[in-house]
Parts: structure tokens; sequence; C-alpha cells
DNA sequence: GTAAAAATAGCACGACCGTTCGATTATTTC
DNA sequence: GAAATAATCGAACGGTCGTGCTATTTTTAC
């Protein structure tokens, strides 16, 4: 908390040295998010608790609570990583793939898996938009500033797809945006709570369905735009998701 | 608790006779669940606690408790409060209108209603289902049936409606209920957490597209089928959404 | 009215919560 | 090495939680 804003740079020689920024302890606290993660993607962010974590990290209560300052700090740290790793396993890798339909279907394929195929793990967007919504403050701020963010670049993509031509140049992107975090949600409820087997067959069924009618009229047979397009070499250092600022 | 089994039709003579129900118990019984749904519904059912139960009814916690005897026989007292309340605002006045598309329209439009448009208070079984996904026992158990029991209802709408001619009479109503579903769940998302403004209508666009999916296909003008079909008159004693059992 | 029984209150327990504070140990700097 | 500082621990506090007991009051039955 009070380490993260000191330089890295400065250097004194004085013998009432000032501090600057130790290893040891931004590693365990390192350490302690991802645990605090880990505990959070299960119970949700409301049931984080300090005690439980001390267990988990075989560390004492005051030890884990020291480096945070508020189980909201905590909190609030939980969401940054939770951020940084959806950036990381959903956002950068679509990149990968060519610009417009492509890349839009790479967008809901791995935010498909992060939500659903590790049914072990809940989305924390999805059980802290249902804990917070009710609840103002620094915690519930985060948390929809990352979703924003994130939301931001799916309506983003599909804009890309229709300049691209794949979809219909005259399409509502936050309609289409809409339609497809619907099918998101749905599919995290039936996957982790009614355990329904073929809940993931029927979102990307819906989704399909969702792209066959944004679509731009073709005249001849191929379904899928022209899949000669070209992938961006060089994306990962370029473009970013964006900081929930 | 030990009270609700016993019957309610046989009488003693003895002097010792044997209890019948009374009524006060159950009444504030009753005033109590009513209380307590509105909490939950604000701040979750894990977020129900006795003490603060106790404050809002002016009673003292042993009083409340005594009425269930334990945390979870009040959290599933409130899941079938809850069912009831569903069936009595949602299910029954949509089976007024008209068999097929203008009932599953209607109940559709009672379901929006009762997600988003009462911003101030939350759906339980959305909110049940994050927080019971990970946990469980019997909560969750009545949480599920319920949803399962309405979802089920869903589905022979959407059924009826293709026997009526109103969808196409192959269509698979489990994926038209999940594509709705999924767009109930979205606007609960963006209503109460996002705040978005326009989401109602978006949720409405959405619906109508799935419809016209759906649809059969029609050989004149009219986008809404023959809408001479007679509603049905006795059916709030008939037909049931079906009990959790 | 009286007596049984149900409903409620009062109190206390043990557990866990987040948080504080002073002492102790590790780590880093020189 | 020594000195300074960061990291961690241990114990404790006030609070809320669910729950179990025993009185006391209220409601019902006769």
């Amino acid at each position: 908390m009070s380490t993260r804003s000191i330089r890295t740079t400065q250097r004194r020689t004085g013998p009432v040295a000032e501090a600057r920024p130790l290893q040891k302890g931004q590693q365990t606290k390192a350490a302690i998010v991802d645990a605090a993660l880990g505990l959070a993607t299960q119970i949700g962010l409301e049931g984080l608790s300090i005690g439980a974590l001390a267990e988990v990290m075989q560390m004492s209560k005051s030890g884990v609570f020291a480096h945070f300052g508020s189980r909201e700090e905590l909190q609030i740290s939980v969401v940054r990583e939770y951020h940084a790793r959806f950036e990381d396993e959903v956002f950068y890798p679509a990149m990968a793939s060519p610009r417009g339909l492509p890349r839009l279907r790479a967008l809901f394929d791995n935010w498909m898996k992060r939500t659903s195929v590790e049914i072990d793990s809940g989305c924390i967007y999805i059980g802290g938009a249902v804990e917070f919504d009710d609840r103002p403050g620094p915690v519930r701020d985060a948390l929809a500033s990352s979703v924003n963010t994130w939301l931001s670049a799916m309506r983003r993509a599909i804009e890309l797809a229709a300049r691209e031509g794949h979809l219909k140049a005259d399409l509502d992107a936050h309609q289409m945006a809409f339609e497809i975090h619907a099918l998101i949600l749905a599919l995290h409820y039936e996957a982790r709570f009614l355990r329904s087997p073929d809940c993931v067959s029927r979102a990307l069924r819906a989704f399909d369905s969702i792209v066959a009618r944004y679509s731009a009229p073709e005249p001849a047979g191929a379904v899928t735009p022209s899949p000669a397009a070209e992938p961006d070499p060089v994306v990962r250092t370029r473009r970013k998701l964006g900081s929930p600022a």
C-alpha cells in the first residue's frame, strides 16, 4: 500500500537512508493475492476472510493483514489481479487472431473458457456484480471499472468486424455486445449452478445465431466471410485492454 | 419447526390435550418471512442475519430464531416464499394471455419486471445461484428446484407456442429457453450492477430477435401471427407452476 | 377463570470477524 | 560485521454471528 508509490530509482547516501522498495515483501504479497484470488473465485469476494487466507498461507492473521491495511484493500487487490489475468488469458491471446470476425470469435471462446470450462472456479466479474450491486464503495468501483473496460473492448472488436466487412456496417455494437454478454452469463449460470451438461454447446449455437443475424448479406454460398485476412503479427505489445483507472 | 407436521384435524378431550396448530405463531412467522425476503433481496440469502432480522421485526433474536430452529431453515423458508410470489406475479398473470406467443411474451415481460424494473430488490434466483453454486446443501437444493420448475414452465410455454403454429414446429425449446434466460440474466446484470439506462429496451429488442428467428415462416405480411386466439378463461385454478418438491 | 401450551424474551456461550499494537525475527544496507 | 528497516508474529479488543438454555409472558382451550 504505502510502499507502492515509492520510486525505485531514488537513492540516498546519508546515515538515515530513505527506504526503497524491497523485494521479499512484494513477493509474499503477490503470493497472498494469488491465494486470495483462488479463495475468492470459490467463495466470493465477500466470503474472503483474512483468517482463512492466513491459514492457507501458513502465516499469522496480522502478517497477512499488514500487507493490505484493510480487508477492502485486499479485495481491491484481488479484483486488480483478476483484471490482469483476464487480460492475459482472454484478451491478449485473441489479439493474435485475424481482425474482424475471427478475433471476435476468439474473444468469445476465451471468455467462455474462463467462465465455464474451469468449473471449479467462478468468475469474479459475475459473482462480484451480485455481491456488490447494492454495496457502494471502492470495491464496487474497481469491479465496475474492470467490467466496463472489458465490455468496451468487446464492442471495439465488434465495430472492427463491421468495418472489416464481416458484419453489417450499420449494426448496433452495444446491442450485439449485450446479447453476447448475456450468453456468457447464462453459460456461467447453467454450468456452475444448474450443472447442465450441454450448456457449452448451447452457448456456442446461440453465438453463431447472433453472428449470423448481424452478418453482412453475402452473394455467394460461403458462410464464413473470406478467411484470407492476415493476422496481426505484433499486437501483444501495442494493443492494451486498458487499465481500470 | 416441530409444530409444522402436526395435523390440524385431530382433537382430544382429555386433560392433557394434544396441540393443534395455533394461529398467532404462524402469523408472526409469515411476517418474519416477509421481512426476511425483503432483506434477502437486498443483501442476499447469505447476508441474511437473524440479528438484523430481529431488529427489523422489533423482536428478540431468540424470538425470531425459535420459529425456524436454524438459519438454514429460515433461508429455505425465504426461498419457498419467493417461489410462491414468483408464481403469483409472473406465472399466473401470464396464463391469462392467449396460448402461444402472446403468453410466452407475457411470461417474459413479467419476468423482466420482477428482475429489473423494481431495481431496489434483486432476484433471489440469480443471487442465490452465485452464492450457492459451490455450497451444497438443502438451501441450494431448494433454490435449484424452484429455478428448474420455472425454467420447465418456460419450455412448456415455448412448446405450446410451437404447437399453436406461432413458432417453428421443430424448434429446440431447450435452446430457445436458454437464450431467453440469458437475456434476463444480462438485464439483471446491467440494470442492477452497471446501472445501464437502456438495458430494458435492449432486452426487449433481443427478445424480438429470438422470437423472429424461431418463428414459423409466414406467407403474408403480418408479423404477429393471428391475434384472434382466444384467452383461456379458467387457468388460475387449473394450471400450476409446480411445487419445488 | 384456570390451566395447559405456545410464543417470546433474556442471557450466555463459543466461534469467527477485522483491526490494533508492541515485541520479535528477517532482510537489506552500509 | 553493525545498524536500520521491513516483515512477521502473538495476543488482545470489541463486535457480530448462530445457537442453546431458562424464565416469562401471551395465547389458546376448556
